[in-house]
DNA sequence: CTTTTCTTTCAGAAATAATTGAAAATACAG
DNA sequence: CTGTATTTTCAATTATTTCTGAAAGAAAAG
């Protein structure tokens, strides 16, 4: 396969992976294309090369920066801005984790930590309790796996479960 | 908190986790409904329950069934078919993983597999199979846990990391 | 076969989300 | 300050997804 198409195909996964886990298709096509970039790039770039308006190319751009994904990089001299994704695939990992469990975690469990205190005790009621507190604690539990995982230096998790399996 | 309102803030925040992790609304909605339900419900009694037309309702059970999330029971004498929901967390959590693996992590797989034999060797093209390589078996890896937690019994992982960490 | 009950489908409507492009804001240089 | 390069914002547009409701389909009962 030619790099241009092998590039291309690359950067249109990447995007579908982002479409259906949440985020935004563009979103996941910029940062796509910032991983395999030699270089850090420009807006203007970004813009050239997925074909997108420099509005679009700017909100996704803070959104992969507010993920922590994607850095700023500044050049003597130079007044444009420049773009960099970093490369460790682990750490990208460990970050995307992080970022799931604040956004996403962490407001179930407060619901569902505001439900505790539910009045009644009927069958549907008791059925309520039962099943929201094993989802609790289901969150808890999954919590502490996330931390582990985003505080583990490099793949220590797959290695540690490679031995014991 | 009253009942009915526990209730309703239970469905409203699944429904919620739901749509930032790619499900559709409803199709969340309906599952919590018949998460904490104390027997299986009807089409007409969830579409009841949550206000929606019957074709959603339909589209959405049957989704869920799909999943491998939901069940038909159907009742000696009666016609219409009810539903249920396993009620078993960590088997929930065993099972979207499985599903999300198959529909996300393996198309992904594939496509990295196809762009192994990119042709070339400028820089570019290195640092393009640096990181699709890389990807390529963080993704094999991925596979590994998430098939090691699929297969695993209740929350065995949970146990083994809470010894070893 | 006909009727009744229930399920499935699907075209159009409604709701949501993403994108554009141009104007406003910002930041620096002269 | 004024001019220029760049980034940010946002109303309007466009695209995508979801939902509805009615019609068609299927299955059992009479």
């Amino acid at each position: 396969m030619k790099y241009p198409e092998a590039k291309s195909k690359f950067i249109q996964a990447w995007g579908g992976l982002g479409s259906s886990w949440g985020v935004n298709r563009t979103m996941a096509q910029i940062h796509a294309l910032l991983l395999i970039a030699t270089e850090a790039l420009s807006t203007e770039e970004i813009m050239e090369e997925l074909k997108i308006s420099r509005g679009n190319a700017n909100m996704n751009i803070r959104a992969l920066i507010d993920w922590g994904l994607v850095e700023k990089e500044l050049r003597q001299g130079e007044r444009k801005e420049f773009f960099i994704a970093g490369k460790d695939v682990w750490a990208l990992a460990k970050q995307i984790a992080k970022e799931r469990k604040k956004r996403e975690l962490e407001p179930i469990q407060k619901v569902l930590d505001q439900l505790k205190d539910v009045e009644g005790d009927g069958k549907e009621q008791e059925e309520f309790k039962k099943m929201t507190d094993e989802i609790s604690e289901f969150a808890d539990q999954a919590e502490t796996i996330l931390d582990l995982f985003s505080n583990s230096k490099s793949n220590w998790l797959y290695k540690v479960i490679g031995k014991i399996r």
